[in-house]
DNA sequence: TAGATTGTTAATCGATTAACAATC
DNA sequence: TAGATTGTTAATCGATTAACAATC
């Protein structure tokens, strides 16, 4: 069918899209061209353009595009148009806030269970969820057709999670640890790694006088 | 000075860089071959050379870089040498989530100063700091010298606090909210996403039954 | 019809990787 | 010295942008 390789920054820009996309919905606006997408979101219509072509062809030429029907379409290329339901490791702070979230993600898409090892937090309630122990992820996994994972335990134990969330069929971590996971080459993981953000955000200030020079 | 402009792609390495000689570091490792980087951090050797060598000679041919050494060269660079106070705005889940996170960050860069508009919220304490009203952030980022701004608010009021951030003087911003921010070109903006990250994660799950095909 | 906008090819730009002389 | 590894140039690869025929 589809050979072509789509490159990790187009599907990046999907969800971009998407959300504009649903922010115009709610407005009524029923068409949109790649100009205004570009203007709006800061990039470049020719590039939204042949982004969105890679799939088929959406758009009505001397028209723009469908803002329902774009929004149809691109959840079916994200695969965003059936139920995801989503497996969390680690109850911290940072995971239950995700939690509280779910508010945030489309209906298919929702954290479902949750789990932690320390005995103070097992059975907690989040979000109506109970937070179970380690020993029932690999079961509720598969109980549930769990297919994404999120992990948001300490650094030193995110690898350990993969693993267990591996073991257990996951097709795909999101992992909001500061370490790199090493996983089976089919399984897709996707960093949320704010701390780099954070520092990298630091290079780009303006040199101040405590600016170090070789001297 | 040096007027070459380094890419994006270059500067988001190198907190990564320097988390992993950190960890080194821990473990009283003295030198590393990019060779030796490129396999954990699973990077090509030759990009680890040329993103160090945009900075300056850190490494000595036949034996390596100077883990310690590195260390500090890469803390000059992302400016990570000095004090970095950060403020933040939204005292959800999320932003509380970010403050208890603080240990995470070193001593330099630190979030010092939480602001929140609803009346609930102000005056809670989180991780020893008082959250404090928007009628404060403009003071209490010039009295502390607050130059990175971290938005953890819903999206429909990102705006609002980009804008409050931009006019008491903010340089650089980290935005949670899932919302594109309109800010002068000289004021730097990273996006910490992660819905977007789990959506475009989903993109990578294999097909199932439920694949749409057009008909 | 005239104006607008798509889908797509070609041109450009930038980032990654390979290769190797220099040298520890 | 021989082996290892850097810094850097050249080659490759991939992504972005420009341009335009097709067409609503």
């Amino acid at each position: 069918m589809k050979s072509i390789k789509i490159s990790e920054a187009v599907v990046k820009r999907l969800p971009i899209y998407l959300r504009f996309l649903n922010e115009l919905a709610m407005k009524n606006v029923l068409t949109v061209s790649s100009q205004d997408l570009g203007q709006k979101l800061n990039l470049n219509p020719a590039q939204i353009r042949k982004d969105l072509a890679y799939f088929g062809e959406f758009g009505k030429k001397g028209i723009g595009y469908d803002v329902n029907y774009l929004i149809e379409k691109i959840r079916q290329i994200l695969k965003l148009d059936r139920q995801l339901p989503v497996a969390l490791v680690g109850a911290g702070n940072l995971g239950r806030a995700l939690c509280n979230y779910n508010i945030y993600l489309r209906d298919q898409m929702k954290i479902v269970a949750i789990f932690d090892v320390s005995a103070d937090k097992i059975n907690q309630t989040i979000n109506n969820m109970n937070v179970q122990p380690m020993e029932h992820l690999a079961e509720t996994i598969r109980a549930m057709k769990i297919r994404i994972g999120i992990i948001t335990v300490p650094a030193a134990e995110a690898q350990n999670v993969a693993n267990e969330f591996v073991k257990a069929g996951i097709e795909a971590i999101l992992n909001f640890a500061p370490s790199i996971l090493k996983v089976p080459p089919e399984i897709r993981v996707h960093h949320a790694d704010f701390t780099a953000e954070l520092q990298s955000l630091a290079y780009y200030l303006a040199d101040d006088s405590e600016a170090q020079e070789e001297h």
